[in-house]
RNA sequence: GCAGGGGUAGUCAAGCACGGCCAACGACGCGGGACUUAAGAUCCCGUCCUAAGUGGUUCGUGGGUUCAAAUCCCACCCCCUGCACCA
């Protein structure tokens, strides 16, 4: 029969189904409990997306083969505001949107229905769990799966956040935003999810310097927005566009001048902000205002790169450091006409000089000066090269600058320090403020634009709570967590970890939050705890626990075992009995094992998730390990339809076949390394499968009326080894080594077994228990060809539920009589190949009994000196002469360098001679020649070459002729 | 900038934590051979240089430690990822 992958997923998915295998229930054997961090519904997955899905079914499959009672439950993440955008493209009528899901095969009679966000997460929950899970053979407990808008789940979440509440770690503070006038809250990242331009924008904190002056009597300030306020030693002027109306804007008590952009912005980040009137730019020409921080008064002169967008649409003028400042007053200077036009006084304008305040590693005492004539920028007009000047000496100046001795009390302490020094001291004083922008704009998926939003009682979660992460800290120590790095940086990662803003406002799918329900729980926030729910699910799922039975107090009950079953059960309207088996199963499967998740969880999802254990449940149930994988990418950039991998998953399943697909996430690489899905690789995979599949079958053919073989034991032996190679491999969770060992280093033994003329052993019963044990050993990785071969092998039940292979006898001598022979064989096709000759006769000479002696003294520890004399003691040896002391020495080299597993090969005794002897036949047909075997020490042999000499032990002479 | 990861032979990719079967797993590609009427598949051998085999030079660059370094230490160059309300 031919080897069809989809034939045997059909038919062992559906075997597997109906015997209900990954339904976990509490019973004597010890438990392992491992999830994969639940997917976000965001529309269909793509290849890569299989790998860490599939480690978590491999390793769930190795551990119940090892005798755990596994639970592996699946859920998806339904929160935030990806199904309500995605539905909102059904609702539009999206054109992209809608060949997207028909070109993943999303059938026709259900894209209307995906206009509600609800609908969008039943809708892809379902593709998750049927084309994508089942397909790929999990063997998951279907029955917990869960979303996170399940009413359920919303309750559990409540819970959750009463509790933290209840520990103080609640806190509420004031939280700039990123906000969108009609849409309420917005995320600025490059996915874009919420915004149509400007997902690279960063938020950026100003310092609102204010500039006091008279305005036609009145008092005002005149205000500039900077990200340098150490910088305010060395302000000589202030810029104004003299082409721009600017509006006078009440701001508490005061009367500030910014532009109407500015303003309107700032309305959003400060209370009471009104625009009361207008200045135009050139009317504030030539006046003098009073410099914050240094109390001096300036002139407000004209530029042209006063952007109304950007800050405050005003800047304060320090030439020393900032190009653009420099360049304003140089044109300026030049330009006595255009002084005049604005009634200034072109000598008073002359007069202004660059003040000295900061040394930069490698720039003199004005940079900006400096680094407009080396990057010859010959106006403020030249923007471009600005401000790349201006990145550059902000860099030096922030990194390596230090105030100078015009800074005043600042004077001496590095720029980086003096920055928030100042900052402080001058909004301290009233002198400042502080204001928040986007670096460029953003506009909304509404075609607002974006602003920063001051929202004074956001909530947070206390993640920096110094106790908290110490007692985080500690517990990571104790985790298994992979990779390796990973666990090192944990520490690192929990105390840099800041408060996160967990509840937002805004349409968006989510649990309220239980303190004030017009707040949402956002998507971190109500994902760290939910392994924990897995194991209610189920009853919420088959209908025995009704959501309005789900209270605090039943929570309290079941996981923290707090109050009594029997009259909480009466209040509930539950069963007492239920309560307590819940109760049970929260003891039996918790903690968790491996929380497994893609590298992006690395700094959000894991520490949160660890944290808020550590947090809410006892010690006991703190969370053992974590695993964090990379992932798959596509050739050269993301995973794309050009490139391959962009294809629905039922497709590319029906090319490649699931088991080639696991065995290619398994095998291709470490999980800890991006590994670039390709195509021609899983084909790969796919026809070593036939491969085997067929070798199998042909060697299951030749069982009957096998004879035995001299080396049975050898493969009986080969096979321990493999198997446990494998259980170190898996337990290391080294998927690529535990494969390597199943799919190539296996077969190649057997391949070699049967070119020694091995056949089966008595009865086929050596290769048939091999073969048995082949197929168990592929299970985990490639289950449903596994099934298929030990059902081949007429064996009793699943491969699936059958115990893993232990390692079974080792016979080192015989392992060692293969490894001499193959060795050999290695030296004369070297020789053959060299030589060029085509051999008639090949003679073998196997050491003599003194080199063997020599090297078995040297490695017992013997001096060189004395093995010597003790050879030469014999009258025999002491024939050879120079040969001896040559031999000798050159062997104590050789003993220096084994290690354990040769020292073990050269060490133990083996009669060479006999080993090769045995051979000759096997050699004969091999090389097509006459072989002949002797003993270098035999007086009589044949040695037309004179190689005879050479032979050491373990490395046989050869003569071809 | 801060934090993290990485640079290995034609390609992909192991090894590095515990220095020594490392000229460096494995796969692919390529060359040769066997089988076959032929092709394909499969199997065997080879694929840094040299060579009747145990030799030489390699693991981003430059130093260092050691009897011994791809593996440890230092410096430098280059590449990638994350930096928060986004899953």
């Amino acid at each position: 029969m031919a080897y069809d992958p989809a034939e045997l997923e059909r038919k062992w998915q559906r075997r597997w189904e109906e015997a209900r295998l990954g339904e976990a229930e509490p019973d004597d054997r010890e438990k392992f409990f491992m999830i994969f961090a639940y997917p976000g519904v965001s529309g269909y997955l793509h290849v890569g997306h299989m790998r860490g899905y599939t480690y978590t079914d491999v390793l769930c499959r190795y551990m119940r083969m090892r005798g755990y009672n596994v639970l592996f439950p699946v859920g998806t993440h339904a929160t935030g505001n990806v199904s309500v955008t995605l539905a909102k493209k059904v609702e539009k009528g999206d054109e992209r949107w809608l060949e997207y899901l028909r070109y993943n095969g999303c059938p026709e009679e259900e894209i209307p229905k995906l206009a509600d966000p609800k609908e969008v997460v039943r809708f892809f929950s379902s593709v998750y769990v049927n084309d994508y899970w089942k397909r790929f053979g999990f063997l998951a407990d279907w029955r917990r799966f869960t979303t996170t808008i399940d009413p359920g789940y919303q309750r559990f979440i409540q819970w959750q956040f009463l509790k933290l509440h209840e520990l103080g770690l609640l806190v509420q503070k004031p939280y700039y935003a990123t906000f969108c006038p009609a849409d309420g809250p917005v995320a600025v990242d490059p996915s874009e999810t919420d915004i149509s331009r400007g997902g690279n924008a960063e938020k950026m904190e100003y310092t609102l310097l204010k500039f006091r002056m008279d305005l036609d009597g009145e008092e005002v300030f005149v205000v500039a927005a900077t990200l340098r306020p150490e910088t305010v030693f060395g302000q000589t002027n202030f810029w104004a566009d003299p082409e721009v109306e600017y509006v006078k804007a009440r701001v508490g008590e005061e009367i500030w001048i910014v532009s109407r952009p500015a303003a309107e912005k700032l309305a959003f980040q400060k209370g009471g902000v009104e625009i009361v009137g207008t200045v135009s730019g050139r009317d504030l020409m030539g006046k003098e205002c009073l410099a914050p921080g240094v109390d001096r008064w300036i002139p407000i002169l004209p530029s042209r790169f006063c952007d109304p967008n950007v800050g405050t649409g005003l800047v304060t003028s320090v030439p020393s450091d900032a190009p653009a400042d420099w360049m304003g007053l140089y044109d300026l200077q030049r330009d006595p006409e255009l002084c005049r036009r604005y009634g200034l006084d072109p000598e008073r304008v002359k007069a202004i000089q660059p003040i000295p305040i900061i040394k930069t590693k490698g720039w003199g005492p004005l940079p900006a000066v400096e680094i407009c004539e080396k990057m010859g920028i010959e106006s403020q007009d030249d923007e471009e090269k600005l401000e790349e000047a201006k990145k550059e000496i902000y860099k030096a100046g922030f990194h390596t600058g230090v105030m100078n001795e015009n800074c005043g009390e600042y004077a001496g302490m590095p720029v980086e320090k003096a920055k928030e020094l100042v900052k402080e001291r001058l909004v301290a004083e009233g002198k400042a403020d502080i204001f928040y922008d986007l670096s460029e704009e953003v506009i909304c998926r509404c075609g607002e634009r974006v602003v920063i939003k001051r929202i004074d009682d956001q909530w947070f979660i206390n993640y920096s709570n110094p106790d908290w992460t110490e007692k985080s800290v500690d517990a990571a120590r104790g985790m298994d967590i992979l990779p390796r790095e990973y666990y090192d940086n944990m520490p690192g990662v929990l105390e840099w970890f800041q408060d996160r803003a967990c509840v937002r406002m805004g349409s968006w799918l989510g649990t309220p939050f239980p303190l004030d329900d017009k707040w949402t729980i956002e998507p971190i926030s109500d994902s760290t705890l939910y392994p924990i729910y897995y194991l209610i699910s189920k009853y919420v799922n088959d209908g025995s626990l009704p959501v309005d039975a789900m209270t605090p107090e039943f929570f309290d009950y079941v996981f923290l075992g707090r109050g009594e079953a029997e009259p909480l059960a009466g209040r509930l309207g539950l069963d007492a009995s239920l309560l307590e088996r819940i109760r049970k199963d929260v003891l039996y499967w918790y903690p968790l094992d491996i929380n497994l998740g893609g590298k992006e969880h690395m700094t959000v999802h894991f520490p949160v998730f660890l944290m808020n254990h550590v947090a809410i449940l006892p010690g006991t149930l703190w969370p053992r390990g974590i695993f964090a994988h990379w992932y798959i990418v596509g050739k050269g950039s993301k995973i794309s339809k050009s490139k391959g991998g962009a294809e629905p998953i039922p497709y590319a399943v029906s090319r490649f076949g699931v088991d080639a697909m696991r065995l290619f996430y398994c095998n291709s690489g470490s999980p800890f390394v991006d590994v670039e899905w390709d195509e021609d690789l899983v084909v790969r995979y796919k026809s070593r499968l036939e491969r085997l599949y067929n070798l199998f079958g042909e060697l299951k053919e030749g069982l009957e009326g096998a004879a035995p073989s001299p080396v049975d034991r050898w493969l009986e032996s080969r096979l321990s080894t493999v198997v446990e190679g494998v259980i170190r491999a898996l337990e290391e969770r080294n998927f690529r080594q535990a494969t390597n060992l199943v799919y190539v280093d296996l077969p190649a033994d057997i391949r070699w077994y049967t070119r020694r003329g091995g056949s089966g052993g008595d009865g086929g019963e050596v290769l048939g228990r091999i073969l048995r044990e082949w197929a168990l050993l592929m299970t985990p990785f490639t289950p449903h060809l596994a099934e298929e071969l030990w059902e081949m092998m007429g064996s009793e039940g699943f491969a699936s539920t059958a115990s893993f292979p232990t390692p079974g006898e080792r016979y080192p001598d015989a392992e060692a009589g293969e490894r001499l022979l193959r060795e050999t064989m290695k030296d004369m096709d070297q020789i053959l190949r060299v030589t060029g000759i085509t051999p008639r006769r090949i003679l073998l000479y196997t050491a003599p009994g003194w080199k063997h002696r020599a090297l078995h003294e040297l490695m017992e520890g013997k001096d060189v000196g004395s093995v010597i004399k003790g050879l030469m003691a014999d009258p025999e040896v002491r024939k050879m002469g120079k040969a001896v002391p040559a031999y000798v020495q050159s062997a104590a080299k050789d003993v220096k360098k084994m290690d354990e597993a040769l020292r073990e090969y050269y060490g133990m005794s083996l009669d060479e001679y006999e080993i090769l002897a045995a051979a000759r036949e096997f050699l004969a047909g091999e090389y097509k020649a006459e072989v002949l075997v002797f003993k270098a020490d035999d007086p009589g042999m044949e040695d037309p070459g004179n190689k005879a000499r050479h032979a050491a032990p373990r490395r046989p002479a050869i003569y071809v002729e």
